[in-house]
DNA sequence: CTGAAAGCGCTTACAG
DNA sequence: CTGAAAGCGCTTACAG
């Protein structure tokens, strides 16, 4: 743990000044005499002189450094929404803090603040829903780009889903195999902007032509966990018309999870007893039993795009550039789950 | 993208000198006028003063920051580890900065050196396995903890799992399910120590009592993909005798996958065909069809463990305190993948 | 109990 | 082509 070699140990030992070891360390060789600049080549190497980016952040009001807060790092969502973010960072030399806010507006407010004190050059966020006034404030004074959920006051930068074609797919979907009774399992809606979305697509739907004479109905999870998803489908069955072909849309990826395990537990049997989708091509959709049909969203597309947009940004003015709101579309992929 | 208030602010608009304000940052109440205190905490709410943390590691060497370099992020397993990490850190107030190597060696110099630049106070690395020197010496200098993978040389601190421990209860379960005929996958071994460890230590088994009369055999797979994984399955049921019963372990998680996958493409059916069982108690792995009986690791626990012990030892001088490597235990979940 | 001053390791006009 | 010097925003002995 030794004192690590500074620029003025790297000047003396070159016989040059600390700034042209400065400007050497930044290549602006333009004008550098071809001899200084061997000698300093040679005395950096000797001496594994790295610069101290600290105190290059300290001069250059400038970190190259991100901030990532996520709602739920356990969400194979958020965390494909990661990567993408990670690799577009990555390729341009930023780096970034990784935060989980853990769906604690308090915790999520505290990290923006943690953030702020460390002077990152820009903020990537998917958002509890509980700081929409301050997150607003924050886009007034540094980039920020907001992943997978918006806010509803301000202009902010977003890079979402289009959910209503999403769950016009789905609907569509289970009313072409047949469906007459249809629900629409969502988790508490909080002020997660995809939930509301989602439901409010439904209800929409719902009240138009092509659902007529269909047994609808939302329910909205409190807690996502295979017991009261249990509850949710029993009373589903039991509801159920006695021609009735039903199917339920889960509107995020870890109710589809609870969801199939609800059913497994019930001996429910899928596509038999119901039909069954859900929202997010996760990992393991594939591989389910049955496998699952889902409306796949471009999660790692949303992370790459975001940070390239916030990259981009950065050299602007924050308030010159005008808030974007990205829609990415969805896609619709049909597994066993529907299959019947 | 004013310039925010910095200390002599406030020590202007408070009337006292910068000293006095950061004396109070700091907590420093013990010998500070009541109401000077006061005075300083009022003028700081409303000014909105946020100390600039630059400027504090600059003069403090202290950051506050790890640096996490993942080898893969896009393996639930290092994402598992990450979130151990994560909770750890925050908790203390430390920030981390995650990087992905994605089992390029060069990258994960490149991150190394990256994050020695922005002076953070330690390291959690899963290592590509090809930086043992880099990090052997990396360790030298300031604190480090390996997680999941160790390096061959130097005394490095790391977490990771008990290897033996996995293939032995691996092993002995498919034997106790009847198994005659045994093989171990595993992907390329590269220099990836729990690669190494867990086929070491199926062979050191195949050469003891219990597996006298057994058929055995490992397969290297060069690249984990469904084509390659098809054609090792195909020769495995082709070289079966005829009243053998087949156990197949997947030394990973992404490997499991693969296995699955591929043995669905050929229309073999787990567990008639064969038994399988992987390592890694993946999310999916309780809705796969089958579900999957694993060796689970404890990878949350990997992650939080590495991070605590990295945190608890950074007060003290890296050389002091002796390196440790701990071993954490695995255990078998037994599922229908193996279940005849 | 508080302040003046030095210094952390850089960068960058300014001057030559 | 290169250097002397100021300054980024803090903290901390030192002095009183």
């Amino acid at each position: 743990m030794k004192k690590p070699t500074a620029i003025r140990d790297v000047a003396l030992a070159a016989g040059v000044s600390t700034a042209t070891i400065s400007r050497y360390m930044n290549g602006k060789f333009h004008k550098m005499g071809a001899d200084t600049r061997l000698r300093i080549e040679k005395t950096i190497k000797t001496m594994g002189y790295l610069p101290n980016d600290v105190a290059r952040s300290l001069r250059s009001t400038k970190s190259n450094t991100i901030a990532v807060i996520l709602s739920d790092i356990l969400n194979p969502y958020s965390i494909a929404i990661l990567q993408g973010i990670e690799e577009a960072c990555a390729d341009v030399g930023y780096t970034i803090f990784v935060c989980n806010s853990n769906e604690s507006m308090a915790k999520e407010k505290e990290f923006i603040e943690m953030m702020l004190a460390k002077r990152v050059d820009g903020f990537v966020i998917n958002t509890t829903g509980g700081n929409d006034e301050l997150i607003a404030a924050l886009a007034d004074e540094v980039a920020v780009v907001l992943v997978g959920r918006k806010i509803s006051l301000g202009a902010v930068n977003s890079v979402a889903v289009n959910n209503v074609q999403g769950v016009f797919l789905a609907v569509e979907h289970l009313l072409a195999r047949g469906c007459t009774s249809l629900a629409l399992l969502s988790p508490r809606i909080d002020h997660v902007s995809p939930r509301i979305d989602r439901v409010e697509a439904y209800r929409a739907l719902a009240r138009r032509g092509k659902m007529q004479g269909i047994t609808s109905a939302v329910h909205i999870i409190e807690k996502v966990a295979v017991e009261p998803v249990a509850e949710i489908l029993k009373a589903l069955i039991r509801q159920r018309r006695p021609l009735d072909r039903m199917g339920i849309i889960a509107a995020n990826g870890m109710l589809s999870l609870a969801v199939l395990k609800a059913a497994k537990s019930l001996d429910y049997e899928i596509p038999r007893d119901f039909l069954f989708m859900g929202f997010d091509d996760t990992e393991w959709a594939s591989v389910a039993n049955p496998s699952l049909t889902v409306i796949a969203q471009p999660t790692y597309e949303i992370g790459a795009t975001a940070a390239k947009r916030l990259l981009a940004g950065l050299g602007k003015d924050a308030k010159q550039s005008q808030a974007e709101s990205l829609e990415l579309p969805v896609k619709l992929i049909m597994r066993n789950s529907t299959l019947i």
